[in-house]
DNA sequence: GTAATGTTTTACCAATCGGTCAAATTATCG
DNA sequence: CGATAATTTGACCGATTGGTAAAACATTAC
């Protein structure tokens, strides 16, 4: 008799990581267009290709899938702030974290969809994480773009609402895609819509925080 | 025997049109939390303080629910860029789309959710809205801020971007409103988060558009 | 080989889904 | 008042939901 769902303590079995990668892939394609809610357990098993009773001797339960999702996203999601320098030249470090969350928006509009679709239900599976996690990585880097700002490096502005527009315009990208490309229209400004983006995002943020002589 | 739901030429009874209002407005919660797929008409029903057969009485199906209150939010939510006035001043004309903007996400989240959750699941539904309407708002008004551009009165800028980038930061206080309270805590800046959003984001659209010497 | 384990399938379950129906109830009008 | 139309309810439908049981099948270890 089979010791059920992987229960061993090692991962053996090569199956097992392959066919765990596929739910998951499956399951993110899913998810961030449907929502936790919204998302079935025979969608996600038709999307990798097998049935719902096998998915569902990997992962238990739908919720389970979606956690491992959820904690990968959380992770990979704030690397671009934790790679935030407070050694670093100011302009150089908030030019540099822009352009990453923009190639993030660009390269994984799924995981920033996803994202996105928990935040929006209210985020009931990850409240802690961003009331801990999160909330204490971006009082650290807060408290950075203050000083920046009180050295005199950077013009004074709210280091909170600086990073949430940070983040609002470039995951818009992703979030929003299918109205940005409506807007667009499928001429030549929609497939460079990133590099555009890009371009103007530097430019907004970097003469709002250039030290002026009024400011 | 009653020729079902409102067929006749008036929507003649006050019980009609509150009763459809009562449904609407459960159905606004229950849509911009959970979605389209993720929402059920009992949930509906249950909001709206009535049984599901008589909540079917009014509005045949979960879709013409949806539409219906889809149809209300992009009218009313295009309004501040249609007020968008090209004869006006330019710095101020933006500065007031970005206040009201900001205003409607304060004070009408769940409407920007909806918007939101449509969006990001494709936006099955108003896919043509958003090719149609949508785009020829925008474009007219893209090419108010060129022509602002070209004659001096602001920075040169690509305006779809500028727009996108207004919509972005303002709805993020609406759509990530959770995150955005975890993030600040609940001490006293997490109080006052749209007064500052609004200092912050008009400094930040106003420098980078005021005319420098270097543009 | 064979025995033990790991994987997949078939059949199934109770609960919930969107929606219908006819009867019961209530409001309206003359 | 009575009649007619509008509203509400409870019982119900077939399809889909998340998930299970157990047996069939495949793989590995010895």
């Amino acid at each position: 008799m089979a010791i059920p769902r992987a229960a061993k303590t090692q991962r053996r079995t090569r199956i097992q990581e392959e066919k765990e990668e596929r739910i998951l892939e499956a399951a993110l394609d899913v998810f961030s267009v449907s929502g936790f809610r919204g998302t079935t357990i025979d969608q996600i098993a038709e999307a990798a290709g097998m049935s719902k009773p096998n998915l569902l001797y990997y992962f238990r339960t739908k919720e389970a899938i979606h956690r491992q999702l959820i904690d990968r996203v959380l992770d990979t999601w704030l690397e671009p702030l934790r790679a935030f320098n407070a050694e670093g030249n100011p302009e150089a470090e908030i030019r540099s974290y822009i352009r990453r969350k923009l190639e993030m928006a660009r390269d994984f509009p799924r995981e920033s969809r996803l994202f996105a679709n928990e935040i929006l239900q209210g985020a009931p599976h990850i409240e802690d994480e961003l009331k801990g996690p999160l909330k204490d990585l971006v009082d650290e880097k807060a408290e950075v773009i203050r000083t920046w700002a009180r050295a005199g490096k950077i013009a004074k502005c709210d280091p909170y609402h600086l990073i949430f527009s940070i983040w609002s315009t470039t995951q818009h990208y992703a979030d929003f895609d299918v109205q940005v490309r409506a807007v667009l229209g499928h001429n030549l400004s929609g497939e460079g819509r990133f590099e555009d983006a890009a371009r103007f995002l530097e430019k907004l943020f970097m003469d709002g925080l250039r030290v002026t002589a009024t400011s």
